[in-house]
DNA sequence: CGAAAGACCTGTGCGC
DNA sequence: TGCGCACAGGTCTTTC
């Protein structure tokens, strides 16, 4: 499942194999991988000249230019959702079983690939938006920045954090609060901090705040150094290879395992239609939890 | 406005 | 063998 560590991965692949190349250009084979633009991918995108790839949270993008002299006034942006690939591949070679679209390059190497088992996943052509910490995709300007973000500010996010009438784990994956942290690396950053995750964020202190801030950032670098964290070939780099830190997860998807700090079984809870997982003994459940 | 629930998807693995 | 169902879960939309 992509989340912070993964999208990193792949944006570091892009970077490296698109940048300064131009669109040749794009085929759309699912009409959902591109349910959210207004125009047409394959009339938008050819002639323009990718400038970079960056990334904020689980979204990534590629500033598009007009032409090589002129600033990128818009881009391509790409949730990976769920499933979602994005593989460099020859040209010429066959069709993946859930490829969505196609994006060729006028240098004849190799093309870029957008495969999506479960469509969660969606890229959309948009504006870029000039704001005071950084310019980023209008559509998603509403997204808080990630906690690697220099415009990530860690006192206005306890601030925020404080004020919600909501549990922990709720706020870690609110990505307006604070983006990138989804299932895994949420239940992982609780468990380190050993906090669970219905604990009522009213009642964290800022040394906790700061402690579970710390953690956050602790795990996910970890996993961006294992190359991130894959369970089955849903998720893969630009390469099509895995990430091995699923092997380092502490309690994700390790019901009844050991804790690895004190032993205890781990539980897993049913939550927001999906899963917690957390230690019984090192993240007691709070008298007055919130979900 | 914030909080919470529902909808959107397909492949896998399980029980019967 | 085959069927139905639970599960995986991020984000947008809807509802209160």
């Amino acid at each position: 499942m992509p989340e912070l560590p993964e999208v990193e991965v792949v944006r570091r692949g892009l970077a490296e194999w698109v940048a300064g190349r131009e669109i040749a250009s794009a085929k759309v084979l699912h009409p959902r991988a591109v349910r959210r633009n207004e125009g047409d991918l394959a009339s938008l995108l050819p002639g323009r000249v990718v400038a970079s790839a960056e990334r904020r949270g689980k979204y990534l993008w590629l500033p598009l230019r007009e032409d090589p002299e002129s600033p990128a006034e818009h881009a391509l942006l790409a949730h990976l959702g769920m499933s979602g690939q994005l593989l460099m591949i020859e040209p010429g070679k066959p069709a993946e079983k859930h490829l969505r679209v196609r994006i060729t390059f006028n240098d004849d190497g190799p093309e870029l690939r957008f495969v999506d088992q479960r469509t969660f996943g969606h890229l959309l052509f948009c504006p870029l938006a000039v704001r005071p910490l950084r310019t980023v995709p209008e559509p998603i300007a509403h997204i808080a920045p990630d906690p690697f973000e220099t415009a990530f500010d860690d006192a206005e996010f306890t601030l925020r954090l404080r004020k919600r009438l909501t549990g922990i784990k709720r706020a870690l994956l609110d990505q307006s609060l604070i983006s990138g942290v989804g299932n895994i690396y949420a239940d992982e950053a609780l468990w380190r901090a050993r906090l669970h995750w219905a604990r009522p964020t009213e009642t964290l202190t800022g040394g906790k705040v700061a402690e579970l801030l710390a953690a956050a950032r602790a795990v996910m670098t970890e996993a961006l150094g294992e190359g991130g964290t894959s369970f089955d070939r849903l998720y893969v780099n630009v390469n099509g290879e895995s990430g091995y830190f699923d092997r380092s997860l502490a309690v994700y998807g390790r019901r009844d395992e050991p804790c690895p700090r004190c032993g205890t079984p781990i539980r897993r809870d049913a939550f927001m239609n999906r899963s917690s997982y957390s230690c019984p003994k090192c993240q007691p459940r709070p008298r007055n939890g919130r979900w």
